[in-house]
RNA sequence: GGAGAGGUGGCUGAGUGGCUGAAAGCGACGGUUUGCUAAACCGUUGUACGGACUAAUCCCCGUACCCCGGGUUCGAAUCCCGGCCUCUCCGCCA
C-alpha cells in the first residue's frame, strides 16, 4: 500500500512507477475519489463536532430549549447520514484502488518490459562438461525409481509428482541444510499455517491481485498460501515492535502451493513448474530505512548463495528489470541454478526487498529510539525450494553409469549415503 | 459438533446510558534524592485522521477507535442483533 499523502503530493512519480512497472492504474482518477472522499469526511467531522457539543447542551438544558436542541441535533443527524452515505459509498472504491498501486522501482533496477531484459550480475561457479551423453533430472529419477510423475498426475493431477526413496530423503536432506545454514546465521525458525486469512494475503501483496494463482478454501475464506513468506511476514501484523529488537529474522520451511493459472503449456516437463513443493524461506522486518534495506537485501542474497555454495551448484544473479518486479517490489534479485538439461540457468530464488509496501498493508510498525511509530521495512527470499532444486542436484551429479552422486553437504542428512543407484 | 463463560489501553483490571479516551495497580519513560544500584517520592505515558499554526511529522483544537459490522437513543465501552475470536466442560479425533 502507498501513502496516499505521498501520492498526492508526488503523484508524477508513482505515474512514471506504474509505467515502469507495466502495471495499469489509473491515479488521477484515484487522486480524484479520493478528493471527494476528503472532502466528504471533513465535513462529516464538523456535524460530529455539532453533534457531540448538542448531546452535551441537552443533558444540561430543560423545558422548551431542550425541546429546541433535540430539534437542532435531528437536522444535524439527517445531514450526517446523507455524508456518512456517501463516504460509505466513497470508500469502498478508495480502498479498491488504492491496492493497486504500485511501489515504485528502485532508480537502481534496469528498465525493462519482461524477465528477458533481467540484468546479470555476476556468475558463480563452473559450468559442466559431461563426457557422456547426460540425462535429464526426469530420466535420471525414473531410472533411479526416486521420482514418480504419472502416478503425482493419477493422485493430483497435472504438475503434480510423488519422490520416492532416496529422491524424498534427498528433498528432505536438502530443506534440511538449508535450515541448518540459517539457524547458524542466528534466524529464528517459524512453523507457521500455510491456511490463512484473506487479509494476510491483502497484507502480503498477494491480493487481490494474484487471487488466480491462490488455492481458495472458499466454504472457510481461507487461502492455501504460495510460499511461507505470507505468513510469516503477516506474524507481527498490528503489532507495534520496539527498534531495538530490529531486524527480525525468520525462516520458515513450509508447502507451497501454487495454481500455475495462465501458466498453462509453459514448462510442462519434469519438475520445474508444479502446484505443490516445499520450501524454506527467509523474511527479514526491518527498519524504516532506505540504506539498512539494501544491506539486508544484500544479506538475504548472500544467506542463499551459501546453500548453493555448498551444493556446489554454478549460479548466476540477475538485478529484476522493471516490468519483472511484483505490485509491491522495490528491487528483486533472482538466483538461477544451472540446469543442464534447460542448458541454460533457471530462476530458483528470488530476493526481494519491499520499503513499506506490504507494512502499510499489514499494519506493522515499531516505535523508534526517538519515540516515534513508523512503518517496517520488509525482505525476502527463498532460502531453498525442493523438487525444484532436485533438477540441477540430480544433473549435475550424474555419473555416466546413470548413478548419481550425493552432494558431500547432504550426506549427513541421508544417514551417510553417498550415492544414488538403481533398486536392483 | 453440543453446553457455558468472556473479549476494555504495553499488561492486570474497574466501569451497565451523558461528569469515561476511559478509575486503580503494574510496567515503561523523565525528574528529585543517592558512593553505585535498589527503594521512596513527583511527573509523563495509546493510535489514526482532519484543522489551525509552523522550520517542524513538537505543541494547540477537533474527529474516530473500549474485538468487527449493523441497530435502538437527543446521546452507547455501557442496551439489542449478526459475525469473528478466546477460555472451560462434554463428544470426536491425527
Amino acid at each position: 500500500m502507498i501513502d496516499i499523502k505521498a501520492l498526492r503530493a508526488e503523484s508524477e512519480k508513482y505515474i512514471r512507477g506504474a509505467r515502469l512497472k507495466r502495471i495499469n492504474v489509473d491515479i488521477p482518477a484515484l487522486l480524484d475519489l479520493d478528493a471527494k472522499l476528503m472532502n466528504a469526511s471533513r465535513e462529516l467531522q464538523e456535524i460530529r463536532t455539532a453533534q457531540n457539543q448538542a448531546g452535551k447542551d441537552i443533558a444540561q438544558l430543560a423545558g422548551d430549549q431542550k425541546k429546541q436542541a433535540i430539534a437542532k441535533m435531528a437536522e444535524l443527524k439527517a445531514r450526517a447520514k446523507q455524508l456518512g452515505d456517501m463516504v460509505t459509498q466513497l470508500e469502498p472504491q478508495f480502498n479498491e484502488q488504492m491496492l493497486l498501486v504500485p511501489q515504485p522501482p528502485a532508480p537502481e533496477v534496469p528498465e525493462g518490459k519482461d524477465d528477458t531484459e533481467n540484468v546479470q550480475l555476476r556468475v558463480e561457479g563452473e559450468l559442466p562438461k559431461f563426457d557422456f551423453e547426460p540425462k535429464d533430472h526426469v530420466q535420471l529419477g525414473e531410472s533411479l525409481d526416486i521420482i514418480d510423475i504419472p502416478r503425482g498426475v493419477k493422485l493430483a493431477g497435472s504438475r503434480n509428482y510423488v519422490l520416492k526413496g532416496a529422491g524424498a530423503m534427498l528433498h528432505y536432506a536438502i530443506l534440511r541444510l538449508a535450515v541448518d545454514q540459517m539457524l547458524a546465521k542466528g534466524y529464528t525458525l517459524l512453523n507457521v499455517p500455510v491456511l490463512v486469512n484473506e487479509s494476510v494475503m491483502y497484507g502480503t501483496g498477494y491480493f487481490p491481485t494474484g487471487r488466480e494463482q491462490a488455492y481458495l478454501a472458499e466454504r472457510d475464506s481461507l487461502s492455501l498460501v504460495g510460499t511461507a513468506e505470507v505468513p510469516v511476514t503477516a506474524y507481527h501484523s498490528d503489532e507495534i515492535l520496539e527498534e531495538s529488537q530490529l531486524p527480525r529474522k525468520y525462516i520458515a520451511m513450509s508447502t507451497c502451493f501454487r495454481r500455475e493459472a495462465g501458466a498453462a503449456g509453459k514448462d510442462t516437463y519434469g519438475l520445474y513448474r508444479i502446484h505443490i513443493f516445499d520450501k524454506v524461506e527467509q523474511v527479514v522486518i526491518g527498519p524504516n530505512d532506505e540504506q539498512r534495506s539494501i544491506e539486508l537485501h544484500q544479506e538475504i542474497l548472500r544467506n542463499s548463495e551459501d546453500v548453493l555454495k555448498a551444493l556446489e551448484l554454478p549460479y548466476r544473479v540477475v538485478n529484476v528489470c522493471s516490468g519483472d518486479l511484483g505490485q509491491g517490489q522495490v528491487q528483486k534479485f533472482d538466483i538461477e541454478t544451472w540446469m543442464p538439461s534447460r542448458k541454460n540457468y533457471g530462476e530458483t530464488h528470488s530476493a526481494s526487498r519491499f520499503h513499506e509496501f506490504q507494512a502499510r498493508r499489514l499494519n506493522l510498525r515499531y516505535r523508534g529510539q526517538d519515540g516515534k511509530v513508523r512503518y517496517c521495512h520488509t525482505l525476502n527470499n527463498t532460502v531453498i525450494a525442493s523438487p525444484r532444486i532436485l533438477i540441477p542436484v540430480l544433473e549435475m551429479y550424474q555419473n555416466a553409469d546413470g548413478t548419481v552422486t550425493v552432494p558431500k553437504a547432504l550426506r549427513k542428512y541421508m544417514n551417510e549415503m553417498t550415492i544414488i543407484k538403481p533398486a536392483s
